[in-house]
DNA sequence: TGAACATATGAGCAATCGTTCATATGATAA
DNA sequence: TTATCATATGAACGATTGCTCATATGTTCA
């Protein structure tokens, strides 16, 4: 410790959403925290795409992107359906767009 | 590749973002997937802050929180002041809050 | 059934990340 | 100046991450 904080830390502490929650925003966020995955939800933006077209636009494997989509589906940001041999996928929630969006703006002003 | 997409690749191309930006948005969002950061945001979610305070409030080493907090700051998220021996830390924009409900709001429903 | 296509998945590896430990910097007070 | 307090920083190490490669799964069509 140091300083005296009087009661400080007791009123913020009673503020702070438990632990467990705060594991899973971290773990959210980290899911937007790699340039691959954040192009395949710009990607999915305005409509569903396949896995290869979505591979193809972004210029990655097939696997890579595969790989990034099952993250991306773990933490529901992503939803999928299939049709026939391919399988489309397209954003979950609209929470997806509004969090890019708010990190575009801290970005840029 | 695979099967054919037609135009709807050079059309979604078009809408999306320069690389550097998607880069840059990546890099931002990797700093909130961290749950110790995390805590130092909602830590200061109400009020600035002192290091030692963070660190006894979250149970974490003035280290471990330093650093950290050059990450935060090295993206824009928190600012600080001194005073005397003591630096204060604040959030420095209202996105960091806006950001983090919008995770809230995906989690918790 | 067998071939071709679209996607998923497991292992392996290089790169990145977060903490710890030791130490440095910067400010105050005696 | 010297001692002490508050914070910052660099090196090192274990853990996690994202890609590649090879292969598996699942679907369609002949």
């Amino acid at each position: 410790m140091a300083h005296d904080h009087g009661a400080l830390l007791d009123h913020v502490k009673a503020d702070m959403p438990a632990d467990e929650l705060l594991q899973d925003l971290g773990d959210l966020f980290k899911v937007f925290g790699d340039t691959t995955r954040i192009k395949i939800m710009y990607a999915l933006y305005e409509d569903e795409m396949c896995v290869c077209a979505i591979a193809e636009l972004i210029g990655m494997t097939q696997s890579a992107v595969s790989h990034q989509l099952k993250s991306l589906k773990a933490a529901n940001l992503v939803a999928s359906r299939r049709e026939g041999k391919t399988i489309y996928y397209r954003l979950s929630d609209d929470h997806v767009k509004s969090i890019i969006a708010q990190g575009y703006e801290h970005l840029t002003e």
